[in-house]
DNA sequence: AAAAATATTTAGGCTTATCTAAAAAATTAT
DNA sequence: ATAATTTTTTAGATAAGCCTAAATATTTTT
């Protein structure tokens, strides 16, 4: 019996909400019907408890599953998971604007600190940080009635030959990444030129800081540009 | 399997921390030795419960165990406790002083955010809060060592008629006493003199703020003055 | 020094969140 | 349309952390 039972009748263990965070995500990325095996990765845990954990949430009816037709999140369940990410990404901001934190650091702690339980703590914190309106990694932070501006964004691997964009975000959150890109001086903001596009494995030699770099095709799947 | 794995080799639950510090606040009033019951008593938990979770201790030589005889920290336990104090009095004081906690609001917080597993994340809370030495409820803020400096207090209850005090700390940080002495005006700081003693139930009539109350020995138990 | 009372430990269960292995359903290939 | 493959579910186990009830040890009272 944790302390957080005081602020809510409804209440969702650690667990449960990385289940929903995931969910969510997914959902972002392939609408409506995730698959128990998508999830399963996503989590890096086993098919089977991943169907042990839906019938749990549909249970609680923050999503809606039919044997073998993957999950949906209802209304309540996409405002738990809003909420989480909500917490996440203003984490983020604090870790890198108030704790020196570098972009690379915030990513593992803000999942820890995003399920701590307080609401009072949330929203002062985003008084706190100004309301920004963006993460770290150029994610959107979703108010507190859980609204944000989808921001129009594209991979860089989508830029024709010779077109410019600028760098508004990242596909991967992990250190390793955003290390490759600290060490290449790619960072939100960045104007970036493609010179040229090598057909066969989808690399691309990019204009960056008056600089001249080539980047794998798997790099250039993670950076979003506008 | 949790993320912070990639910074500890050593590294206690969530549960085994709250048993730890209670182990630990014990220790500070009762000395080396406490019993299982006692650990049951502030953790709200049954004996047996307290047995089984100490032998796993006892294995991880945080603390030594003999049957029956009760347990005592080890230096490594000792550590492991003051660095949660640690984390849990740092929260305190960014709740307070950054986002406009009152005193009476942090503790159940402060409860769940003293176990986010990150060095860097509360040393530069520490730096970022100014290296405070106190926590809103008067209590000492160990360093990044452990040290720290043991204030001269004593109870309210124990101040002669006539004598004039300072209060310096709390007993008790339960909302519900924190919000008695905002109602009284009985703050960190403030003056307090004994005008009169009742020898029949220990109640005491002060005088803070220039304003005469009476409080009952239950109250005058839980503060501390100088 | 017994007897009574209290404290502590042990035994056996329960829940949550995992897992592996096997069964069943759905999808894809032939 | 059948067979092969892949996905999903079910069945049964395990570990952590808790519980109740019973057994045992210690302490206090008589
Ligand atoms: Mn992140
Ligand atoms: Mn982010
Ligand atoms: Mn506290
Ligand atoms: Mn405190």
């Amino acid at each position: 019996m944790y302390l957080w039972h005081q602020y809510y009748n409804y209440m969702f263990s650690l667990s449960e909400e990385n289940y929903l965070k995931s969910i969510y995500h997914l959902e972002a990325i392939h609408g409506k019907g995730i698959s128990t095996n998508s999830i399963a990765k996503k989590l890096e845990t086993k098919a089977s408890s991943v169907t042990d954990m839906i019938k749990k949430l549909a249970e609680k009816e923050v999503l809606v599953y039919k044997k073998y037709q993957g999950v949906s999140l209802t209304i309540l369940g996409r405002k738990e998971a809003t909420t989480i990410v909500r917490k996440h990404r203003l984490w983020e901001v604090f870790l890198v604007d108030k704790l020196n934190f570098s972009w690379d650091e915030v990513h593992d702690v803000a999942e820890q600190l995003e399920h701590i339980k307080s609401p009072k703590l949330i929203d002062e914190l985003d008084v706190f940080l100004g309301f920004p309106k963006m993460d770290p990694h150029g994610d959107p932070i979703p108010d507190k009635e859980g609204n944000f501006q989808k921001i129009e964004k594209r991979l860089l691997s989508t830029l024709e030959e010779h077109k410019t964009g600028i760098c508004v975000g990242v596909n991967d959150s992990s250190s390793d990444f955003l290390k490759y890109l600290d060490k290449n001086n790619i960072s939100l903001g960045q104007k970036i030129k493609v010179l040229s596009k090598e057909s066969f494995d989808g690399s691309l030699t990019i204009l960056i800081h008056s600089k001249e770099i080539t980047i794998s095709k798997k790099i250039s799947n993670n950076i979003y540009i506008q």
